[in-house]
Parts: structure tokens; sequence; C-alpha cells
RNA sequence: GCGAGGGUGGCGGAAUUGGCAGACGCGCUGGAUUUAGGAUCCAGUUCCGUUUAGGAAUGGGGGUUCAAAUCCCCCUCCUCGCACCA
């Protein structure tokens, strides 16, 4: 008989809906947040999609079991490119096609029985949602922390709008992989950088999360320390702030760069002879991208001006070169070629000097044979009085001695920029904000929002600037300082802004008056555990919502300003070692493959074939395993449904013992390996268990027990199955609502341990030893052995070392 | 280039305060049952050695140790992140 998995799939679903087994506590006593990360509804959903859930499903109703309140919610990242892109794909209305593929989504969930509190459910494109989106921006443009400006930007070609610097991946368009382009254009950014320091020293807090994490986003912070040096332009009134971390290098200054977009070359050229050439190559440059710009061999140009070095007073040429950034320091870099080896390059190229004020420590440079520049530390030489000083010292002293001076001072900088939220495209958060020619950048009062997105709209698609822009009814509006007429602002918001705050709108979802009440807030904060793909998140959208916790926390609507205590990353999903996707044909629909083999197979499937936070391969072997893994556990429980017993049993034989043993190790273990997301080991030691019941020619109470103790372990990970084996044995109810199997101390050790003998390191034969045997008895049975005799014939007794219980190694 | 992680049978993977390498699954081999099976059950399955005795083996080389997949050094390959950051 086998077991057919459709009809006790749905029923069990019905029964878990009906009991409302996974209704949040309103009042835990014992919290626990647990939480998958927000994915957009793609319709199709796969395999490849499936990791999150199962794997967030089985912590989730382990810990149910274990007595925690838990807070399993799960929702919709719905605005913005990936569900936008499907939709013009399918030339469907966003909204339409959205929702649309919400249901669908939904329907695979609950079909795989994930274990959500669907009451809960958020989906960041409805009104309800994004009303608290345009909330957040109004509170960090209260909080200065919402700017325009104009700058050189992100341009993607492919879906027509900006990105933020997160979401360029080597010069590509995350989405749609067209290469970018630069563009001037005003923009919203956000001002994360403020929080650069705090979201480095947070990390220092995370212990939950995993360390790699932690270092890409330090390196993405990319916090610099170093000095500012104000150089003087010689020709016209300016001056430059210019930051090095080598101050030490100072007197090896022989040309000055400034980047190309810099908008102080302007004023550097007016009237020089040599303008329309600093023209020509400042437009040449930012046509090029940036990878185009990184390739070739640096240039520049000469403008016409000089600087005076403040420590010696030397007269330096000032170039536009494009290697120089405008967004890092100042856009202004002094050019230092005999210890900086882009400056090196550039020196040569233009035959301008190069002065050594660095010597290794052992030995001196010749400029002759440099064929590189010498970056390390050394002895500070021709640099007035510092000569003689070691470099390392010489940073301090240099900045100190140029802080006297009134000339410059220790500065920091950092790598991460702000983040650039606006977006010309129709699918998203319309930004709350009103221009008036008259009042200028006006907020949308609170009491307004949500600014609605039109739903009627002639031409979504994405043509280079706001599809919003020629929807009148949407952009014409009153100030509402002055009632003048007045526009709105026509981009919407970067779809990782809905994204940095919906764990909080799980707290408290159909509030109305608030995102969510400090009391909610209070109860669920933070996150015990978040579940997700981090390798993609890691410099997005985990920044992100950790920025925007502190903001909160500052603000005090919450008073936690770290977002998640525990981070579990996730690994893809892959198909024919490609990632799994419907666009690369290689996705299994998750549809079909719970109709031909049921949730829990898909489950198991996934828990088995890897460790979690590895890449794993879908394969149909796995499949095969998982399918035959059920039928087996079917067969023993229908064979032996009589005999099983809830009771521990008191009394038994040797051998039922031994298998009561190894049902109390698999309690253990099992219980262990789901604590720490060892789920592919924990289906071991079911295999394990498994086949010792198997293997039992007798019925008896223990195996009785042991079937009884099976199907516990077994609920977290096939769920369905499991409840649908519990209620044969005649359990009541689901086992969700029972408590976690305990396992019996006096029963984890095995009564008869194996001794290993070895002689020289290499094992010669095994004693079994029961209960508690002497060193000394050992040693005298080893002795006895008579593979150890063979061994020991002929040789001399060095020494012996016994570890005990597990290694008797007899050197000679 | 810099940073991080990894390399274990035919395959996915176990084993980390150093203590029997290869748990568990897949595949494969043999057998049982079944009138044909991608079903089920039993046994075997790292390699060399006909069997036994034994030997070799965790990317390669060296070291520490009674004992190394595990610790140290050198090399190599793969994956990921960052990449003109001054």
């Amino acid at each position: 008989m086998k077991y057919i998995h459709n009809a006790v799939e749905k029923k069990w679903q019905n029964y878990w809906q009906k009991k409302k087994v996974f209704a949040t506590n309103e009042n835990p006593q014992k919290k626990f947040y647990n939480l998958e990360m927000f994915a957009y509804p793609s319709g199709d959903i796969h395999m490849g999609h499936c990791k999150n859930y199962v794997i967030g499903d089985v912590y989730a109703r382990f810990k149910m079991r274990r007595g925690y309140d838990v807070l399993h919610p799960f929702g919709w990242d719905a605005f913005g490119l990936p569900a936008e892109n499907r939709a013009i794909e399918a030339g469907i209305h966003p909204e339409k096609s959205t929702m649309d593929n919400i249901r669908i989504s939904d329907e695979s969930l609950k079909s795989l029985g994930i274990s959500y509190d669907w009451n809960r459910e958020i989906i960041s494109c409805l009104p309800d949602y994004y009303k608290w989106t345009q909330w957040m921006f109004l509170l960090l443009y209260k909080r200065g922390l919402a700017y325009k400006k104009e700058a050189y930007v992100n341009w993607c070609p492919g879906c027509q709008t900006v990105l933020a610097n997160e979401q360029v991946i080597d010069d590509k368009c995350y989405r749609c992989e067209a290469t970018i382009e630069k563009r001037k254009l005003k923009q919203w950014f956000l001002k994360i950088t403020e929080y650069a320091e705090r979201l480095l020293e947070g990390l220092d807090q995370l212990k939950g999360w995993q360390e790699n994490v932690k270092i890409i986003q330090r390196n993405w912070i990319g916090k610099s320390e170093g000095c500012d040096i104000l150089f003087k332009v010689m020709e016209k009134d300016i001056t430059f702030r210019v930051f090095t971390t080598r101050p030490d290098t100072i007197y090896g200054v022989t040309f000055m760069s400034i980047g190309p977009e810099h908008p102080m070359i302007e004023d550097l050229i007016a009237g020089n002879s040599n303008e329309s050439a600093v023209r020509t190559y400042m437009e040449d440059a930012t046509k090029r991208t940036e990878i185009e710009r990184i390739e070739k061999e640096k240039d520049g140009v000469f403008t016409g001006c000089h600087i005076i070095n403040p420590v010696n007073g030397e007269q330096i040429p000032i170039f536009v070169a494009d290697y120089v950034l405008l967004e890092y320091g100042s856009g202004v870099v002094m050019g230092v070629p005999a210890h900086d080896e882009r400056d090196f390059q550039f020196a040569k190229k233009y035959d301008l000097p190069i002065r050594i004020v660095i010597n290794p420590s052992e030995s001196e440079l010749e400029l002759s044979s440099m064929t590189h520049a010498y970056e390390e530390p050394g002895i500070m030489v021709n640099s007035g009085q510092f000569s003689g000083m070691e470099s390392n010292k010489g940073i301090a002293a240099v900045t100190n001695f140029l802080a006297e001076k009134k000339l410059g001072g220790p500065s920091v900088n950092y790598r991460l920029k702000d983040w650039l939220i606006s977006r010309q495209r129709y699918w998203g958060a319309p930004i709350p904000i009103i221009h008036c020619d008259k009042c200028g950048v006006v907020p949308v009062p609170e009491n307004e929002l949500p600014v609605l997105l039109p739903k009627e709209i002639d031409n979504y698609l994405p043509k280079g600037k706001s599809p919003l822009e020629a929807v009148d009814s949407f952009i014409n509006t009153k100030c509402p300082t002055c009632g003048s007429a007045a526009k709105r602002d026509p981009d919407t918001m970067d779809t990782f802004v809905c994204s940095s705050w919906y764990f909080l709108r799980y707290l408290d979802p159909k509030n109305d008056k608030e995102f969510c009440s400090k009391k909610n807030a209070d109860t669920w904060l933070p996150i015990d555990q978040y579940i997700g793909g981090t390798s993609e998140h890691a410099t997005g959208h985990l920044i992100y919502f950790r920025f925007f916790t502190k903001v909160l926390y500052d603000a005090g609507y919450i008073s936690v300003d770290e977002p998640a205590t525990n981070l579990f990353n996730l690994g893809m999903i892959m198909k024919d070692g490609k990632k799994m996707s419907s666009s690369k044909g290689n996705a299994v629909p998750v549809g079909q493959f719970v109709q031909k083999y049921g949730a829990d197979v898909a489950r198991l499937t996934i828990v088995f074939a890897a460790p979690p936070e590895r890449e794993m391969e879908w394969s149909n072997e796995g499949v095969i395993g998982a399918e035959r893994f059920i039928n087996r556990i079917h067969r023993l429980v229908t064979e032996n449904k009589s005999s099983v017993i809830r009771n521990k049993p008191t009394s038994f034989s040797k051998d039922e013992e031994n298998l009561f043993i190894k049902i109390n190790q698999t309690i253990a273990k099992v219980t262990n390996d789901l604590e720490s997301f060892k789920f592919n080991t924990a289906i071991a030691a079911l295999w394990e268990l498994l086949n010792e019941l198997y293997s039992c020619n007798k019925r008896s109470t223990v195996l009785g027990y042991g079937i009884y103790a099976f199907i516990h372990l077994l609920s977290p990970f096939a769920p369905h199955f499991a409840d649908e084996l519990w209620s044969t044995i005649e359990g009541k109810d689901s086992l969700e609502e029972q408590e976690w199997i305990s396992y019996d101390k006096n029963y984890l050790n095995n009564r008869v341990t194996t001794v290993v003998i070895q002689i020289n390191g290499k094992v010669r034969s095994h004693i079994e030893i029961e209960g508690g045997a002497t060193e000394d008895s050992i040693k005298e049975l080893a002795f006895k052995d008579e593979k150890i005799q063979r061994h020991l014939q002929d040789k001399k007794v060095k020494k012996i070392i016994y570890v005990p219980g597990k290694i008797l190694n007899i050197v000679v």
C-alpha cells in the first residue's frame, strides 16, 4: 500500500487553517520573530524560490514546538523593476499582473504547507502599505536625511531609469544587464553616509551574523582614515581640499589631478589657452563607461593652472584626469608618482618629475631603475624637517603639522555613497513631494498620505522620464503651503525603500494610524531569526534595512537599533549548473511538482540534498530518495500501527535497550541539528533510526515507542505526512499542537563501547568494553589480542597512549 | 590586484577542543519476490591486492604530533565579494 499525498496534504492544510494553528499569539510570553526575506511575486513560482520558505518553515515549526510564541509572517515586495519588467513582458498592466501573480504565489506557498500567519500578509504595492513607505520618506526628509541634488548618476538604458550604486553590478544593470551610462540628473538621495560610522560599528554587536556578510559590509562602507590638505591655486583664488591616506609623501607631490566631472574645472580653465582642449577631454571622459575608464591607459590634460604645495611652496601643474573619482574625497588628488602606482603611470606618460621621498628601511630607491611605485612604508627622505622619520610615524607628524598651520588636518572618508532612490518608472511608491514655484520643495502633509499611484494611465512603459509626468490628474496639484498651482514629484521610489521597513509592518499590519504601534514594536523586535539569500543582499537590502532601523530608533519609534540578531544565509538552488529560473528554462514549477510528488517530498528533497547554507543542485535522484523515505516510513507505520505506544518503555531486554538508546540519541541529534540549521544531518539521523526500526524482527514496546518518536521528529520536515501518521496511531489533533519530544538523559550513551587498538597510529584491532573498564584492564585485553600479538612480535613497546573509551595507541 | 570561502568515493555530502575517514542518501553489483517494472525487500559497494595477510588514500608538497581531512608553512585549482577609493 502506497502513501497517497494529494488528499492528505489538503486535509491537513485545511485543518491548520481552521484551527488557526499558525495564528500569532498577540500577547507572547516567549516571543520569537522568525522572518524569511521579502520576495517579489513572480507568478511562475518554482523550486528555486522555495528554499527560503521551506528552510524558514522547518525552523519556525520547530520553534513553535519548543514553546515559543512564534511570529512567522510573509508578504510581497510587489513594487519595483522585477514586478514591472515582468508585467511589461507579458503586456499586462503592472497592477493586474502583480496581483494575479500574488494570488498564484500564495497558492503555491499554501500548497507547500508553510506555517505563515496569513492574516498578516502584506503587499507593498497596496496603498495601505505604501502610505507608510511615503511616511518613511517624509520622516527621513524631516530629519534632513532625504535631499535632492544634481549629480552624475547610473542610468540604465534598458530599464530607462537611474539606479543606486548597489544595483550596478560590473557596470551592468542588476535586472536587465544593460551597460550603465553616466547621466547628470537631479535626483532624490537618502543620506545613508551620515550613518556610515554607526553602520560599521553596529556590525560588531551582530554576533549572530556570519563573519562573511559583515566583512562584505565593512568593505562596502570602506572606511579610510587619513588627512585633508589645503592646496591653493596659484593663478586663481581657489583652494582645494585634498584627501590622502599618505600625508607622509607630501614632499613627493609633483602634480595634481582633478576629476573631469568636478564643478570647479570651469573656474580653473576660464580664459586659459587650453580651455577648449580641456573641454573636449571632459566631454569624452564623461561619455565613457566606468569600465572603459578603468581599462584604458591613464591619461589627462593640463589645465593651465598650478597649485602650491603648502609645505614647501612648490608650484605644481594641475591636470584633469579621468581616473579621479568625483564622488570620493573631494574629487581632487595629489599626485605622488614615486609612491603611488597610478600616479607613477600617469607621470611616466606625461614625463612629469618623480621624486622619491620614502626609502625602504634597508635600501635606497634608484629613480632610473624604478618600474613601479614604492608603496610600502619606509624612511622619509627629501622631506624637509621630517627627513629621517619612519613614514608610519610621519603620517601623524605631517597631519599634526598641517593642522597646526591650519593647512589641513585629520579626516575620515567612506566609500559608501548616498542612496539614490528616485526611479523614472511607473510601478513604485510616488515620492510624496510637491514642487511649488513660490515655496520650492514642499513635503506632502502627513494627513494627505498616501499619494496614490494613478491606476488609469495611457502608457506606463518606461521612456526615460517618469510616465507619471504625463498624467495630468496626478501631476497637477496645489501647494499645501501657499495654495497656488504646483506639481508633484513625478518619480517613484526604489523598491528597496519598501523592503527597508517591511519587517515592522508585520508587527501591526492593519494599523491605519501608525506604521506600527510602539507597543507591538517593543513586543516583537528584534527579528530573532532572519533567513534568506545574503550574498545578493549583503551590500543592498541588508545595509538599507539596518540604516532604516537606526533612523527609526533615533526618532524614537522603535527601541532597537539593529533589526535582526541572527541572520542565516541560504545557498541557491541550481539546476544543470545554473541558477534555477524560468527564463533559463530549467525551472521546476511548484504547482506541477506538488501535484505529482507532494509538498512533503519537495520539502525533504530541499533539506536533505545539502546543508542549507550551501548551493544545492536540484536533481531527480534527490527526489527519488525523498519519495522512498516517505514510502518506507509509511510501510513501517502501517505494519506496526497496533504496537505504537507513547510512553517511554520501562523494562526491556538487552537488544531492546540498545534500540531505546538509539531512539534517544536520535531525538537528541535531531533536536540539536534543528536548532543549528543542520537539517541535512537531521534527516540522515532519521534515516538511520528508520533502518534500525526496520531491522527489528520482534514487535516490542520499544519499537512502538520508536515509531512514536520518529513521527514527532519527522513533523517539522514533512508536516502533512507526520500529522497523517499521527492520526493513524490515534494521536489527537495536529502534532503542531503537541510539545516537542524530549529524550531520556540516562539512555544517551551506548552500553558497549568500542576501543580502537592502534600500533604506531594504525588501527590493528578493536576491543568492546562494557561499563567503566580501567586503563589497565584494557591494556591487558589488548596485549592478549591475537592480532595485536602478531604485530608486536620482535618489537619493543616504547610508549602507550590511552584516550578513555576511545583509543589505545601502542608505540613501538 | 585585494578580501573571504572552498577542494573528501562514480555523485550529493558526513566526520573540526587532533583520536576507527567516507555516516546518510543516490547510483552501481548480486540475490529474493514479482509474468515483463524507473515498485518492494535482503546483502555488498573508497582504491590496490584473486582470497587472506596487508598496503595506499581527504587538490599537491613539506612540517608539528603517539595520532592530522582537522593545526602550521609553501604551491595549485575553483567559487564569491570588492576593484583607479587617492
